[in-house]
DNA sequence: GCGTCCAGGTCTACC
DNA sequence: GGTAGACCTGGACGC
């Protein structure tokens, strides 16, 4: 695995609109990580890595000082080499897109007066953000590898590409493991990625995908410009990304329903199990975008995050699922 | 132990 | 344009 030493860094402080918990945003309550399943987060300080452009790695120490009302965000950036001050301020832009720290999310709050759900889901992670990552490839990468497959199998998978050909930055006294770059998956075989990260059918896609993303793709910004049904056609032309995995990729807040989500969100709308939850994934996404909008996306990472409280409150089975 | 089934999608061939 | 069947792998289940 390739290593790399990042002895330089600078620091800035972020401002946020309110309400910002910092805690909730880089450390969701249910796993997922802000960018690498290696990242550490110990005494609310996040320790992870990125890939920005020209694919040079930078190492980031990430904190908050103030309340959720009133909150700041202190971030450390390490790099290989010592950044002037346009580059400085270019990455600080950077930081504060990837956190949505500056995101205007009282609209989606506003949805709660008139709907239960997300009175509740407000309620239990207020001040929680979506966030965003400047390389498309890991998302598209966490999208081929959650087809099909229970979260172990996916984990596993990520966890082995990770491991086999992932990339490794030193910085703070910590060491963070990161994804594989396209250019290197593009280079190994489809049989090597099949034996060595168990990957099965998805290895010619994931391999396919790597040679399409390096040579002419947009990047994750120039998708968010385009239109929220042209990014994610520009997302489905390639090879084994199909309406999931575009939704879970593409910038724009989309429903990545899946069975298993379609299974809670009709428990949470209708009270039941559905009886062909894959069947249902059209109807309920209509439903979303007609009841939540452009917030629907909010919606879905805020239920995601929020199961054990949704069970408990609304009387259901959603963590046997 | 061993065989069978099937899962947190997508593609393709066939109608 | 709609739809059944195949696809890796590994855990659950029945015997």
């Amino acid at each position: 695995m390739k290593t790399s030493d990042l002895p330089f860094s600078v620091s800035f402080k972020l401002r946020t609109t309110s309400p910002y918990s910092f805690a909730l945003t880089v450390h969701k309550p249910a796993g997922w990580s802000l960018l690498t399943p290696y990242e550490v987060f110990e005494d609310d300080t996040l320790w992870t890595a990125a890939r920005f452009s020209s694919g040079e790695m930078h190492g980031l120490k990430i904190t908050s000082s103030g309340k959720v009302n009133d909150a700041s965000v202190i971030c450390e950036l390490f790099s290989q080499e010592r950044p002037n001050t346009n580059e400085t301020e270019r990455l600080r832009q950077i930081v504060a897109w990837m956190l949505s720290a500056q995101e205007n999310i009282r609209p989606f709050y506003a949805l709660a007066e008139r709907d239960s759900l997300v009175k509740a889901l407000v309620h239990d992670l207020f001040g929680m953000r979506r966030t965003k990552r400047l390389d498309i490839f890991p998302q598209l990468i966490l999208a081929v590898t959650l087809q099909m497959a229970p979260i172990e199998r996916s984990d596993q998978m990520m966890t082995l590409l990770i491991e086999q050909y992932g990339e490794k930055v030193t910085f703070d006294g910590k060491e963070i493991m990161y994804w594989p770059s396209p250019e290197k998956i593009a280079k190994v075989s489809v049989t090597e990625l099949k034996e060595r990260c168990k990957l099965g059918y998805r290895a010619p896609f994931l391999k396919g995908i790597a040679e399409d993303v390096r040579m002419e793709f947009p990047t994750f910004r120039e998708l968010e410009a385009m239109s929220a049904e042209s990014a994610k056609a520009r997302l489905m032309e390639l090879k084994g990304i199909g309406d999931y995995s575009a939704d879970i990729a593409s910038p724009h807040p989309g429903f990545a329903l899946d069975v298993w989500s379609a299974r809670i969100f009709n428990l949470l709308l209708f009270g039941k199990e559905p009886k062909s939850p894959r069947a249902l994934i059209p109807r309920l996404k209509k439903i979303a975008e007609k009841r939540w909008g452009e917030w629907r996306g909010y919606v879905f990472t805020y239920v995601l995050n929020d199961i054990p409280n949704l069970a408990r409150r609304f009387k259901l089975n959603l963590e046997e699922l």
